[in-house]
DNA sequence: AGGCTTGCTGACCGATGAGTCAGCAAGTAT
DNA sequence: ATACTTGCTGACTCATCGGTCAGCAAGCCT
């Protein structure tokens, strides 16, 4: 008895497709990613992906917004439930969150994003709008609630939340590109979030 | 009288065809990239492009060393070159020379690296033995030769030299996606250096 | 001037890959 | 069973681009 060739699933293929293309992206980049290849990962024809993805920019723009959209709301989510003092929940949830990044599809998409950003323009305003300015807005926010509170002096760190998620950064790059050469990007960020603590509750430790 | 159509120079070819090479690559990335207007802007046929380089491939690694190479030996002679305290050289040619980064071509070719470093390993396991390994070894004698002084504690910033640039990768990377988005990128790395040499040295300023 | 070397040109080739479409077959209604 | 809708296939087209090469001409001899 012959099975059949393919079932019908209308419903699932968006998202079977999205994962597979992911995954060519994230190996080849945009320009070298064969929409072929994305079609026989999803095990499903090139035909078919172009019923879904009018080209292949669309199904670019649609894996990175698959993969960014869910951490948005995670992020925010875990924030406003949280009661901890600024300190703590530095020390806490936060640092934990961002030790994941290095080895998560977030680093992915920020090669995605670094490479392609240029001839992609829409796309970098969507992750700005939606992560970098959303994610920086946020420290921002748990700085000063820290200053408001006693926990810590005024610095330059209000201005510049930027200081808090430099190494975070350079440790996804850093693992990105010498995947070979060991860094401890735990105590990279650890190490620098225990220097930014001491500077803004100014003390010497 | 008709000007010649065009003149033998072969000793300039290599040079204009790198440099030519460079801006074609920084706008649309190694894939993008198309010989053939590489050769347009270089004033010069494909052709001849191919008797200089044989491939694309090697076209690209040229460009890289030929931005990288120069930057290398400047910054190994200014250090060899300098007596000043540790401190004051982080504060003085350190700080000047790193908050050029950002503009300049080197930023090009982190923003390639990252992009196409996948797929060219030779080329990082280049960049990390002429650049990246060399550049934290710097940093990291500095740091040393503080603490061999008295200047300086001794903390982990030995160990991971990294944390004294992370916030130069990050305004490298801010300023190559974020163009709109105004960013001091000064502010940032200066900000940064306050807070550690005032983690080095222990007090609270 | 005539001949020789070689820097240089540009038309060409072959491969590759994005996007299309005519038609097939899985599921559904009758 | 039969007819119908539509999810799905894969062979095809057409443009693009890396790389080649036969030959042209600039400059240098003599």
């Amino acid at each position: 008895m012959a099975r059949p060739r393919y079932r019908r699933r209308p419903e699932d293929r968006p998202g079977e497709i999205t994962a597979a293309a992911f995954h060519v992206f994230a190996e080849k980049g945009y320009a070298a990613a064969r929409v072929e290849e994305v079609a026989r990962r999803a095990g499903v024809s090139k035909g078919l992906l172009y019923l879904y993805f009018r080209t292949k920019e669309e199904l670019f723009k649609a894996v990175i917004r698959s993969v960014v959209v869910p951490r948005i709301d995670a992020l925010s989510a875990s924030i406003e439930a949280s009661e901890l003092s600024a300190e703590d929940f530095l020390r806490g949830p936060f640092l934990e969150f961002v030790k994941e990044l290095p080895g998560s599809p977030v680093a992915v998409v920020i090669r995605l994003m670094i490479a392609e950003g240029p001839r992609h323009p829409d796309l970098v305003r969507f992750y700005w709008d939606n992560v970098a300015s959303r994610g920086l807005a946020t420290i921002r926010g748990l700085v000063e609630r820290g200053v408001a509170n006693g926990e810590f002096r005024r610095t330059r760190v209000t201005e510049l939340p930027h200081l808090v998620i430099t190494p975070v950064l350079f440790a996804v790059i850093f693992r990105l590109l010498f995947e070979k050469e060991p860094l401890d990007t735990d105590a990279l960020i650890e190490s620098h979030l225990e220097m930014l603590l001491a500077h803004m509750k100014g003390v010497s430790a």
